[in-house]
DNA sequence: TCAAGCGGATTGTCAGACATTCTTTCAATC
DNA sequence: GATTGAAAGAATGTCTGACAATCCGCTTGA
């Protein structure tokens, strides 16, 4: 037997079932900005108890998706555009360190993997699907951050991402960002392509600035 | 009345409280890593009913202070030296770039606060209180991390040494660890206080280095 | 118009219960 | 003797129901 086999299938509890559901559904914007999240509500809509339901919060709290104030109960946060600032400052920290790390080492069949997922990307910016924009471009660096040797990276990284998950959709629906998004994820690849680290970060960091310059735009246009 | 006055004392919750006191608990060793948290049992201990504890005990498993395995229950993370050099990684990215920002933007006071916390480090250093040089080794970042204009590398860095805060007592106990770092400490308060961000950057990567080193260190003299 | 107070709605917390799953022990079999 | 298997005990996952504390909106009265 393989020394390491990790097959065993987890099993699903209701909790975790209930924290990616909620997860997903902040992700997809079901939820209003600043809107409270009522237990009881909630507990008929995905049909499971309310102790249930207050440990998945308690978890996507944890993780910032959600804010839970005292007496008053969940709600989705309302992020100033301070916020916004500081979370893809702190993006294009790691990032670029992620996108410089993985230029170095990255394997030739997860290149491979990449160059697919831009493939992906450059389909779904060609077409409407918000959704699928947004969720193919987090597939791209998904790659790169598994990539970068350190997992902690990623997950800090996937933590930041979902948190202003609902600006990337906005802007990825601005006129031209997802085309120009796409340029720009194409020199990434290509420099990683090359494993030229230097031309890598830079890349990703044009990267993250433009998209940062985007949300902006977006957060000014839609108030 | 002031504009923003925000003296609204938030209720503390069991919840909150239960949180507190058992990251206070995890931080100060009280548990082994690989141990057990079993429920029934924290419940008398803490006063608290399951409910109240298991809300609890999915925050602190969001922030990774503990795992739960579905069927298995909550336990202390037994942290690989891998893992512990990913975290010490990333600890390093968001440190060396607090500290450099922090050298162009701190004012006085803060200056003086980061001073005064210096003394309070050096004193610890001398005595042999490890979890004195621990506290006061944290209030030192805490201050940079508070004062390098963003929140969000605040709050990842914090979560980052609540992970490694038992590599840190360890290793803080090794003969000459604490009053090296002392000196490298030293070299980055004087580094910001003249104001210069490349020295700061300079003197905070070779520090977070050498806590690295010490940590590893420790960990192979441990086991 | 504004302040006080009242009532419904919501959250915080607990107790108790039960099915499922894991662990360990002990016996049976090879 | 070692391994397998079953059974008992312990711990977790989940639900129901309950009640106090708090918050919010509305009415009432000045």
């Amino acid at each position: 037997m393989p020394p390491d086999l990790n097959l065993r299938v987890l099993p699903r509890t209701v909790q975790q079932e209930t924290v990616d559901k909620l997860r997903l559904a902040i992700f997809s914007g079901v939820f209003e900005p600043g809107s409270r999240l009522v237990e009881s509500q909630l507990c008929v809509q995905l049909g499971i108890s309310r102790p249930s339901l207050r440990e998945a919060l308690r978890s996507l709290a944890a993780e910032r998706l959600i804010d839970i104030v005292p007496n008053r109960g969940p709600s989705i946060p309302e992020l100033t555009w301070e916020e916004v600032t500081a979370i893809y400052e702190a993006r294009e920290l790691l990032e670029v360190e992620a996108v410089g790390r993985c230029a170095k080492q990255i394997s030739d069949e997860q290149l491979a993997a990449l160059e697919k997922s831009l493939y992906a990307f450059e389909e779904a910016a060609s077409s409407n699907d918000g959704l699928a924009r947004v969720t193919t471009a987090a597939d791209f660096y998904s790659i790169i951050l598994a990539n970068c040797g350190n997992p902690i990276l990623e997950e800090i990284h996937r933590g930041l991402v979902a948190r202003i998950s609902l600006f990337r959709s906005r802007s990825m629906s601005l006129e031209g960002r997802a085309m120009s998004s796409l340029e720009e994820m194409r020199e990434i690849y290509e420099a990683i392509a090359a494993r030229d680290e230097k031309a890598a970060r830079k890349a990703s960091r044009r990267h993250v600035l433009k998209a940062m310059a985007a949300a902006k735009k977006s957060m000014d246009t839609t108030n």
